[in-house]
DNA sequence: CGAGCATTTGACCCCGATCAAGTGCCGTGG
DNA sequence: CCACGGCACTTGATCGGGGTCAAATGCTCG
């Protein structure tokens, strides 16, 4: 089930022509200086579903181009805790850009593909462009926000708030992508959502199923429709 | 109580005679190159305990000179969550370096000198010095990944885990800093560990001497001496 | 079609939140 | 310098949310 770098399917392609350029790495250029960076040819990477990708070197960010991950930390002290949940042109190993001993592993739930942008490259073509380098800043900004925004839901006490507060996070995620903000499948399981918050899977179902009886969602399986999403922001807010 | 940047005292000073200069932007650089971003003036700002500074300008980072301050994300949905306390050496607003709404402030424990970084300054340096970039993308790439260590912390069930990876982690902070790890003053108060925790400042206060009178700690009001870290650490893995 | 995982649902119980009361500590002002 | 007010901290009692264990049912994929 471990996926080896070496072992996979890689191919060249061309950023500049690539689905994710509009939310990716390039995202913001336009298209003349899209065509200037065509050098930055780079491979892609498929991971079918459950397989596994360790990430150990530090010289490599990867772009999600379709699928969905999740990320999660290795650690002995900690039993495998996931940070992330990765939909398609979101960047992942931001937080491996440094020496400093990490590891952490990248876990497909459906097949998916990434592609393997190598930060050193990618310095190359930035050094006369000072807009890559800002650009590339702000979205680890973003990446240390989110973190925050994260750690400030594992810190709500209620159960509901983590659920409620997940639901709308896929939500926006979806919304992001061009696709219903209201009406998604979740890709991972019970289990791997209450990993994610905090809690036990058992809590999770029953927290759903409440929010059902209460005509917030609906849910059958993992299909998920969110039926009052401002019922549902004001459940954040209360108290 | 409000800290206004425009009311602040305000000097410039020189980043290669800072005190901070082997652990702050410019480690890592050997005096030749010190010299060489003498250019990189720019103002500290000082903090008195108690003080808060409402960061909302995004082409700025602080470094911490001295002093101790948290750092606490200002939503309507979250209750002040505290998200960092910092200690010198320690950059501030790396997560804001972007321009999506995202209000923090920063509110120091004790008197504190802070170093304001204009990030355009730091861009307009570092143009032709391509370690420099690669620096500081590390530098927010470690940022990265200790929230991830704390939303890792935030997901261990058990309270006394919390405090625990709480007490070691801020012994770390103060080797990196030359100080004992195993003697130091908690400049923040039960309450704040609590909200940085996720639980009640009671549960926090009966842990710390539950923690003593198993002989693994000694606390006497914010005064801690860890007595046994092997012991505190092994306290991390069981189960 | 069947094995094994995912999910639901129930019962029980414990950890930690909440409320409350008392003590300690610190800074300010008389 | 002391007295006082208010915040910080401790400690106790109670209670409920959510963890744990268990069993049944539902899906999914080989």
């Amino acid at each position: 089930m471990l996926y080896q770098k070496t072992k996979s399917s890689t191919t060249n392609y061309d950023c500049s022509a690539c689905i994710l350029g509009h939310i990716c790495v390039a995202s913001d250029l336009n298209n003349t200086e899209l065509n200037k960076i065509n050098n930055l040819k780079h491979e892609k990477i498929q991971i079918k579903k459950k397989e596994k990708l360790l990430i150990s070197h530090q010289q490599t960010i990867y772009g999600v181009r379709y699928g969905s991950l999740k990320i999660q930390i290795e650690k002995p002290t900690i039993f495998n805790k996931i940070v992330e949940f990765c939909l398609p042109g979101e960047l992942i190993g931001l937080n491996n850009l440094h020496n400093e001993k990490h590891e952490f592993s990248v876990i497909a739930l459906e097949n998916s593909e990434l592609c393997i942008i190598n930060i050193q490259h990618l310095d190359h073509i930035s050094q006369d462009r000072p807009y890559l380098q800002k650009q590339f800043r702000e979205i680890m900004s973003k990446e240390i926000t989110k973190s925050h925004y994260m750690l400030s839901i594992l810190s709500l006490t209620s159960s509901k708030k983590r659920v409620i507060a997940f639901l709308l996070n896929m939500s926006s995620k979806y919304e992001k992508l061009g696709y219903s903000s209201n009406n998604f499948i979740l890709k991972m399981s019970r289990k791997e959502i209450g990993n994610f918050l905090g809690i036990t899977l058992e809590t999770v179902s029953r927290i759903l199923n409440q929010l059902m009886k209460e005509k917030m969602i609906l849910i059958k399986n993992r299909n998920v429709i969110l039926k009052n999403k401002e019922q549902l922001k004001n459940q954040l807010l209360n108290q």
